[in-house]
DNA sequence: GCCAACGTTGGC
DNA sequence: GCCAACGTTGGC
Protein backbone atom coordinates (compact mmCIF):
# COMPACT_ATOMS: atom_id res chain seq x y z
CA UNK A 1 0.00 0.00 0.00
CA UNK A 2 3.13 2.37 -0.21
CA UNK A 3 1.33 5.16 -2.71
CA UNK A 4 3.99 7.12 -4.88
CA UNK A 5 5.49 9.95 -3.03
CA UNK A 6 3.53 13.58 -4.09
CA UNK A 7 5.26 17.16 -4.32
CA UNK A 8 3.57 20.29 -3.94
CA UNK A 9 4.20 23.86 -3.31
CA UNK A 10 2.68 25.99 -0.71
CA UNK A 11 2.60 29.86 -0.28
CA UNK A 12 2.78 31.67 2.51
CA UNK A 13 3.34 35.39 2.77
CA UNK A 14 6.31 35.38 5.33
CA UNK A 15 5.03 38.93 7.25
CA UNK A 16 2.13 36.48 7.96
CA UNK A 17 3.67 32.73 8.33
CA UNK A 18 7.49 31.99 7.66
CA UNK A 19 9.59 28.86 7.11
CA UNK A 20 11.08 30.49 10.62
CA UNK A 21 8.12 29.84 12.27
CA UNK A 22 7.00 26.82 10.70
CA UNK A 23 10.58 25.65 12.45
CA UNK A 24 9.70 27.01 15.87
CA UNK A 25 6.12 25.79 15.99
CA UNK A 26 7.19 22.07 14.15
CA UNK A 27 4.04 21.73 13.10
CA UNK A 28 1.05 23.98 11.75
CA UNK A 29 -2.29 23.41 10.69
CA UNK A 30 -2.72 25.39 6.77
CA UNK A 31 -5.85 27.56 7.66
CA UNK A 32 -6.83 30.18 5.76
CA UNK A 33 -6.57 28.89 2.24
CA UNK A 34 -9.77 30.01 0.73
CA UNK A 35 -9.43 28.97 -3.16
CA UNK A 36 -11.28 25.88 -4.37
CA UNK A 37 -8.77 24.19 -6.52
CA UNK A 38 -6.19 25.09 -3.63
CA UNK A 39 -8.52 23.24 -1.40
CA UNK A 40 -8.64 20.49 -3.28
CA UNK A 41 -5.12 19.95 -3.71
CA UNK A 42 -5.33 19.45 0.05
CA UNK A 43 -8.65 17.86 0.56
CA UNK A 44 -8.51 15.06 -2.27
CA UNK A 45 -4.56 14.24 -3.06
CA UNK A 46 -2.41 14.99 -0.18
CA UNK A 47 -1.13 12.53 1.94
CA UNK A 48 1.08 11.82 4.60
CA UNK A 49 4.64 12.36 4.17
CA UNK A 50 4.22 14.34 0.92
CA UNK A 51 6.77 16.73 0.57
CA UNK A 52 6.71 20.11 0.17
CA UNK A 53 8.24 23.33 -1.06
CA UNK A 54 7.51 26.43 1.37
CA UNK A 55 7.53 29.30 -0.70
CA UNK A 56 7.42 32.94 0.20
CA UNK A 57 5.11 35.64 -1.30
CA UNK A 58 4.53 38.71 -1.56
CA UNK A 59 8.51 39.58 -0.08
CA UNK A 60 11.21 41.34 -1.26
CA UNK A 61 12.25 38.15 -2.64
CA UNK A 62 9.93 35.59 -3.24
CA UNK A 63 10.81 32.16 -4.12
CA UNK A 64 11.32 28.66 -2.04
CA UNK A 65 12.78 29.06 1.80
CA UNK A 66 12.86 25.35 2.99
CA UNK A 67 11.35 21.97 2.60
CA UNK A 68 7.88 20.61 4.80
CA UNK A 69 6.20 18.17 4.55
CA UNK A 70 2.49 16.88 4.84
CA UNK A 71 1.64 15.74 8.48
CA UNK A 72 -1.82 15.16 8.54
CA UNK A 73 -4.95 13.61 6.95
CA UNK A 74 -7.21 16.65 5.84
CA UNK A 75 -9.59 18.02 8.20
CA UNK A 76 -11.73 21.08 8.44
CA UNK A 77 -10.22 24.28 9.02
CA UNK A 78 -11.18 25.58 12.02
CA UNK A 79 -11.40 29.15 11.27
CA UNK A 80 -13.84 29.35 8.64
CA UNK A 81 -16.38 29.03 12.09
CA UNK A 82 -14.81 31.64 13.72
CA UNK A 83 -16.60 34.70 13.75
CA UNK A 84 -14.26 36.65 15.07
CA UNK A 85 -11.50 35.18 11.86
CA UNK A 86 -10.50 37.25 8.92
CA UNK A 87 -10.87 33.56 7.68
CA UNK A 88 -14.65 33.32 8.95
CA UNK A 89 -16.94 31.96 6.03
CA UNK A 90 -20.46 32.73 7.50
CA UNK A 91 -21.25 30.35 4.93
CA UNK A 92 -19.66 26.96 5.99
CA UNK A 93 -21.26 25.01 9.11
CA UNK A 94 -19.98 22.48 10.80
CA UNK A 95 -22.52 20.33 9.52
CA UNK A 96 -21.26 21.33 6.18
CA UNK A 97 -17.99 22.91 6.23
CA UNK A 98 -16.25 23.98 2.76
CA UNK A 99 -12.66 24.20 3.44
CA UNK A 100 -10.40 21.84 4.62
CA UNK A 101 -6.79 21.59 5.18
CA UNK A 102 -3.53 19.94 6.17
CA UNK A 103 -0.81 19.93 8.78
CA UNK A 104 2.30 21.08 7.40
CA UNK A 105 5.58 19.69 9.40
CA UNK A 106 8.78 21.77 9.17
CA UNK A 107 11.84 19.74 6.86
CA UNK A 108 14.60 21.97 6.54
CA UNK A 109 15.19 24.90 5.73
CA UNK A 110 17.07 25.60 2.44
CA UNK A 111 21.16 27.10 2.79
CA UNK A 112 20.18 29.08 0.36
CA UNK A 113 16.70 30.33 -1.00
CA UNK A 114 15.72 29.77 -4.19
CA UNK A 115 14.54 32.72 -5.83
CA UNK A 116 11.14 33.63 -8.34
CA UNK A 117 13.95 35.08 -10.65
CA UNK A 118 16.32 31.72 -10.80
CA UNK A 119 12.93 29.39 -11.18
CA UNK A 120 12.12 31.44 -14.05
CA UNK A 121 15.21 30.84 -15.47
CA UNK A 122 14.42 27.48 -15.99
CA UNK A 123 11.31 27.40 -17.06
CA UNK A 124 11.70 25.16 -20.39
CA UNK A 125 13.08 22.12 -18.29
CA UNK A 126 10.45 22.63 -15.67
CA UNK A 127 7.52 23.17 -17.95
CA UNK A 128 5.73 26.38 -19.30
CA UNK A 129 2.17 25.07 -17.18
CA UNK A 130 4.05 24.87 -14.10
CA UNK A 131 1.22 26.57 -11.92
CA UNK A 132 4.00 28.56 -9.90
CA UNK A 133 4.81 30.51 -13.17
CA UNK A 134 2.04 30.27 -15.56
CA UNK A 135 1.33 34.08 -16.37
CA UNK A 136 -1.35 35.20 -13.89
CA UNK A 137 -1.52 32.29 -11.81
CA UNK A 138 -2.16 32.99 -8.31
CA UNK A 139 -2.56 29.38 -6.57
CA UNK A 140 -1.57 28.72 -3.57
CA UNK A 141 -1.36 25.42 -3.18
CA UNK A 142 0.18 23.49 -5.84
CA UNK A 143 0.96 20.46 -7.49
CA UNK A 144 4.82 19.69 -8.46
CA UNK A 145 5.82 16.72 -10.34
CA UNK A 146 8.88 14.74 -9.33
CA UNK A 147 11.29 15.83 -12.57
CA UNK A 148 10.10 19.50 -11.19
CA UNK A 149 11.41 18.97 -7.53
CA UNK A 150 14.34 17.35 -8.95
CA UNK A 151 14.82 20.45 -11.08
CA UNK A 152 14.28 22.60 -8.53
CA UNK A 153 16.00 20.90 -5.27
CA UNK A 154 18.79 21.28 -8.55
CA UNK A 155 18.28 24.96 -8.19
CA UNK A 156 19.66 25.35 -3.91
CA UNK A 157 22.63 26.73 -3.86
CA UNK A 158 23.07 27.95 -7.46
CA UNK A 159 23.70 31.48 -7.14
CA UNK A 160 21.70 33.71 -9.88
CA UNK A 161 23.95 36.15 -11.25
CA UNK A 162 26.83 38.16 -9.41
C1' DG B 1 -26.59 31.53 -17.17
C1' DC B 2 -24.40 35.92 -18.45
C1' DC B 3 -21.38 39.31 -17.16
C1' DA B 4 -20.13 43.69 -14.73
C1' DA B 5 -18.42 44.97 -10.47
C1' DC B 6 -15.71 43.99 -6.92
C1' DG B 7 -12.06 41.87 -4.04
C1' DT B 8 -7.70 39.43 -3.78
C1' DT B 9 -3.17 37.80 -5.05
C1' DG B 10 1.32 38.70 -5.59
C1' DG B 11 5.21 40.40 -8.60
C1' DC B 12 7.50 44.43 -9.42
C1' DG C 1 2.11 51.57 -3.85
C1' DC C 2 0.69 50.09 -8.44
C1' DC C 3 -1.78 47.24 -11.17
C1' DA C 4 -2.60 42.96 -14.10
C1' DA C 5 -4.74 38.78 -13.76
C1' DC C 6 -7.87 36.12 -11.86
C1' DG C 7 -11.90 34.34 -8.84
C1' DT C 8 -16.27 35.33 -6.78
C1' DT C 9 -20.60 37.58 -6.21
C1' DG C 10 -25.00 39.05 -7.34
C1' DG C 11 -28.35 41.52 -10.37
C1' DC C 12 -30.90 40.57 -14.13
Amino acid sequence: MNKRMRYWLMKSEPEDFSIDDLERVGTEPWNGVRNYQARNFMRDSMQVGDQVFFYHSNTKVPGIYGIAQVASTPYPDETQFDTRSKYHDPKASREEPRWFLVDVGFVRKLDQPIPLSLIREHSEQLGEDFALIRKGARLSVLPVTASQWKVLLGLEGTSSNE
